[in-house]
RNA sequence: GCACCCGUAGCUCAGCUGGAUAGAGCGCUGCCCUCCGAAGGCAGAGGCCAGAGGUUCGAAUCCUCUCGGGUGCGCCA
């Protein structure tokens, strides 16, 4: 329930009793019709373009719709209904609404802007992933910060959300983390460990190496690999993954569940999936074409069996066994997305980085067709992020296998500034992160201002009460409102309504950076109103003297902290008292 | 060669799934501190929304093509 959708109501409503009264012809569909806020607030505080919708199925005028539409809007919140531009009808609202909504969001606290778009649908949302071959770097704190938020915004706004984490423990890849070990572990015991080419060097494999000794003392030296692999693997990855979970609480990112690839292995579900797919008549053995442009050198055409992804979209078909009979990456992945298909979500989310693009068709052709079309999934491509201290590029150098890890991130900038920082851009922009800048305590800098904006709330709140002037909230709630009456007053209460909007919207597109971007904008308002008390001593929060008009304008102040609060508890960020 | 993403102010980016005169920060110009916190605020200049067509009451947004940048393209994951 918000205020949008209610004054929609209003408006479909009265488009009923046109058609009622045969001023509209019966059978018209509204879906197109929307009441929201104009671009320009001149135009008063919302707007519907219902008349220029309904002009043309109509067959009339859109100004005539809007004439009559104008004259059955009596719902005594509108206060002057015009008709403005092409055929806008543009609505006043009585400033009782916005005082309404500075009530409401002190009355429902955290929860303020939730919304039920999402009741009865359980969403899965996938992300991290990162092989566990070592600790999380700088490339995959991104991904973690957006399906986090996302995790967050989703339940928000109703949804029953699932974080899940696919380890990637069946492939190649942690072959080679075992011999890294096991290297590791030749050293524990006082060899030369042989890091080969094509191993993973990184320190941070001798720890685990020294496990490895105290598990095993030396009873796995000089053993032929096939003795040891299996259990070196084991162990190492359960390492990793310990490590990968740290890291992930370092960021305050927190999992439901952890899916392993090698657990789909020899329990036939892969074989299961690949059956499912056939019963569909979409797999067949054949030979690809070459790659065009870039051709391998020693590409040889080859039969393997292929999955028909051209028949839901996708551009080539792809293979899912490799020419010797092994599995590709893809057939585990196609069996895992029908694990959760099977677990009954009513969505699936992926969150990938844009390096896996060209993963998307085909994972999107095997969802559709093995959820015949029930399930949708929604691929998001998180591109990459540059580091930069003050302007200057952050190398990283592979050679020497010291990447910037997720750790040194989060040990520079802090847990909160990192998190807020990722979301503000687009998850499809690339972005810079600057460590110089995220720590810089200006208003270039969003989430400084957005936590000043925070403090603020909290220091007259402070005053307040060293004033001797009640703030709890159901002090404030019952508090006389009428005194908020001046423009800006208004407006900011106007923007306090637009919360629940902005979440639903948000939730919807999947989108988390809409909330860093809208705490900002409310921020900005607030230091706005907070400035103008410079100059105008009535639009200062504290009255001296008077206590029932600081307690209006305290109660618009705590509206903009609880929306504050609950937008940053949506990205994950925690909002500060007092600036330091 | 093909697919996907991106192209908006000098710079970095938003733009509410098609709405009215396209916004913010930085930078630039000019104002504002006996003032609840000036680590700020207010105002101004700055745009052919890469380009060309199309769809319609209406396009930065949807479609087609062109140009430019990024990513990816069987036997890696």
């Amino acid at each position: 329930m918000n205020l949008f959708t209610d004054l929609r109501g209003v408006v479909v409503d009265a488009l009923d009793q046109m058609t009622q009264a045969n001023e509209l012809p019966a059978g018209l569909d509204y879906a197109n019709v929307t009441v929201e806020p104009p671009r320009d607030p001149a135009h008063g505080d919302m707007a519907t373009n219902a008349a220029m919708v309904l002009a043309k199925p109509a067959g009339m005028k859109p100004r005539d719709i809007a004439d009559r539409l104008a004259a059955r809007l009596t719902d005594p919140r509108i206060e002057k209904a015009e008709v403005a531009g092409p055929g806008f009808l543009n609505l006043r609202l009585s400033p009782s609404v916005w005082r309404g909504v500075v009530r409401t969001a002190l009355g429902s606290g955290g929860d303020f802007g939730r919304s039920a778009i999402g009741s009865d649908q359980k969403v899965n949302v996938e992300f991290v992933s990162a092989n566990p071959t070592g600790p999380m770097h700088v490339g995959h704190v991104r991904g973690a910060v957006f399906g986090d938020a996302l995790a967050n915004l989703l339940a928000f706004s109703g949804h029953e959300v699932t974080r899940e984490y696919y380890i990637n423990d069946g492939g190649a890849q942690v072959d080679v983390l075992a011999r890294s070990a096991y290297e590791r572990y030749r050293e524990a015991n006082g060899l030369e460990p042989e890091i080969r080419e094509g191993l993973y060097p990184g320190d941070y494999l001798i720890p685990v190496g020294e496990a490895l000794k105290a598990k095993y003392g030396d009873s796995l030296l000089d053993r032929p690999e096939e003795d040891w692999l299996e259990d070196v693997r084991e162990f190492a990855t359960q390492a990793m993954m310990e490590m990968i979970r740290q890291d992930l609480a370092s960021l305050g990112v927190r999992m439901d569940v952890y899916s392993s690839e090698k657990a789909l292995y020899g329990t036939g579900k892969i074989e299961a999936a690949i059956e499912r797919l056939n019963s569909l008549g979409l797999i067949y053995r054949g030979v690809l074409e070459p790659p065009k442009g870039k051709l391998p050198e020693d590409w040889e055409a080859r039969e393997q069996m292929l999955f028909r992804s051209t028949a839901h979209g996708d551009d080539v078909d792809r293979p899912i066994q490799k020419s010797d009979g092994a599995w590709t990456y893809f057939a585990p992945d196609i069996a895992y997305h029908w694990d959760k298909i099977d677990r009954g979500f009513d969505q699936l989310i992926d969150v990938f980085g844009a390096d896996h693009g060209g993963y998307v068709k085909r994972m999107n052709a095997a969802v559709k067709a093995l959820s015949n079309g029930r399930v949708p999934l929604d691929v998001k491509l998180i591109q990459l992020v540059k580091l930069f201290k003050n302007g200057e590029p952050f190398k990283m150098s592979k050679r020497a296998g010291t990447f910037v890890t997720l750790r040194d991130v989060v040990e520079e900038a802090g847990a909160d500034v990192t998190r807020f920082i990722m979301l503000t851009r687009k998850n499809d922009a690339a972005l810079d992160f600057d460590f110089a800048k995220v720590l810089e305590q200006s208003k270039d800098n969003p989430v400084w201002y957005v936590q000043y904006a925070s403090a603020r709330v909290h220091s007259v709140l402070r005053r307040a009460t060293e004033a001797g002037i009640d703030v709890s909230d159901a002090a404030l709630q019952a508090a006389d409102l009428t005194s908020l009456s001046h423009q800006a007053e208004l407006d900011l209460a106007r923007k306090v309504a637009e919360w629940p909007r902005l979440v639903e919207h948000a939730a919807r597109a999947h989108e988390p950076h809409r909330v860093a971007f809208f705490l900002y904008d409310i921020a900005s308002d607030l230091h706005s109103l907070w400035n103008r008390g410079n100059d105008d001593a009535s639009l200062r929060f504290l009255q001296d003297g008077d206590s029932a008009t600081s307690q209006a304008k305290i109660a618009l102040v705590r509206a903009v902290g609880v929306v504050i609060s609950s937008g940053l508890a949506i990205l994950g960020v925690t909002p500060v008292e007092e600036m330091r």
